[in-house]
DNA sequence: TTATATCTCAGACTATAGACTGAGAGCATA
DNA sequence: TATGCTCTCAGTCTATAGTCTGAGATATAA
């Protein structure tokens, strides 16, 4: 195999900098661009078509999350690797269904960094310990998301439960009579297995269901 | 002024290396010990007496602002650079009252970075612009915490409603009547300005008030 | 000592939330 | 056509939440 040709998107300079220093030691690397955001990101791979993309989840302009699904749906060849520092529910599974190839933190080191681009160039999934245990229970526990059995409807409800709306206010904002809205609530109250509104407000947020 | 002997502590090896690499090509600066958590690099600043600290704020084991406190504490004459990817006000004010000189974004410039560390050693503070908007909408209007109203007593209940107990559960927690968890939450609900416990409950999570 | 703040609790009252049953209308699918 | 799901709403009932007033105990500061 010839180079691995590389594109770094993160909007991190010192990051991005301490990367492709450090990888230009590594012969079979080639860096052949940086960005640091998510659409520059996704345009500069489109243009360049590397092999393996370094792509960071939080950024400024336009998500990680994005920018790799895009890349998937017109390099299919092209392997993203997340490195973030997140390794939490909200950030893992999205990331993953969008088609990362690699799942990297940067608390690891700059040599597994380097390791994880040249398997993934060789078609080797890297996948960090940590997020690895959160793929493995999964897997075993399927651990449904007691929110994804809500109908539309009801998810705005729970919405307006988690700002804090009384069933009179959320009566007004959805158009619709309060025997509606406490019927809507009931349903909601007992598909997240909750005891009252202000539960189900606290796991709104705790799931990251308030935008 | 002689060679400014720097410490770097991040749980992030690749911000670490990416520092320091760049900060090699800087004469002025010597990078003269890393860490990679807040315990470890307390006590590393303390042993080395460093003119200036680069320190990350999350870290695994030991906070920055803890780490900052305990150096600013015991070597007065220590400049603590916070280099962080946050600049919300829990993580800004609590990092600099916690004594800390300057306040970098992740997003600055590997130039900037340096700068900054040159202008710490120099007795010049250098805060992001992001990070310095915040402290001049605080300067002006002092955006009182409506929670930092409530007592100790009260700040408990707030955590339970957050947690979805019922006041029935709250009196058995804490160990007092369910009378008494009413005129707290009472007192809880008038001083955040909410009509209702879901809506505290949702305080306490945008403030960041649950753990 | 007086004043102030906190924590505790009671009684009485009103408002809201939530459970349960039942039901009509619309829509999609087998 | 029959079945099932969703959204809508009504009536009834109970439980919980929340307000207001008042008050005793303790601790601390002026």
């Amino acid at each position: 195999m010839s180079q691995i040709r590389l594109v770094i998107v993160d909007d991190h300079d010192v990051v991005r900098k301490g990367i492709k220093t450090y990888l230009m030691t590594e012969d079979e690397i080639d860096v052949v661009g940086e960005a640091s955001s998510g659409h520059e990101g996704a345009d500069l791979v489109l243009k360049e078509k590397p092999d393996v993309v370094l792509m960071d989840l939080i950024m400024d302009n336009g998500t990680g999350i994005e920018a790799t699904e895009r890349i998937v749906e017109q390099l299919p060849d092209c392997k993203v690797i997340i490195l973030t520092s997140y390794y939490d529910d909200e950030k893992v599974f999205p990331a993953l269904e969008a088609g990362a190839f690699s799942y990297m933190l940067k608390t690891s080191s700059a040599d597994e960094i380097a390791e994880a681009v040249k398997k993934a160039a060789n078609g080797e999934n890297v996948i960090e310990p940590k997020v690895a245990g959160k793929m493995m229970t999964r897997m075993r526990a399927p651990e449904k998301q007691l929110h994804e059995d809500l109908t539309q409807r009801e998810l705005e409800v729970l919405i307006c439960i988690g700002n804090g709306l009384t069933n009179a206010e959320i009566s007004e904002k959805l158009f619709i009579g309060i025997k509606t809205v406490k019927t809507h609530v009931s349903h909601v109250l007992h598909k997240l297995e909750v005891q009252d509104r202000t539960q189900a407000a606290v796991y709104a947020h705790q799931k990251g269901l308030m935008k």
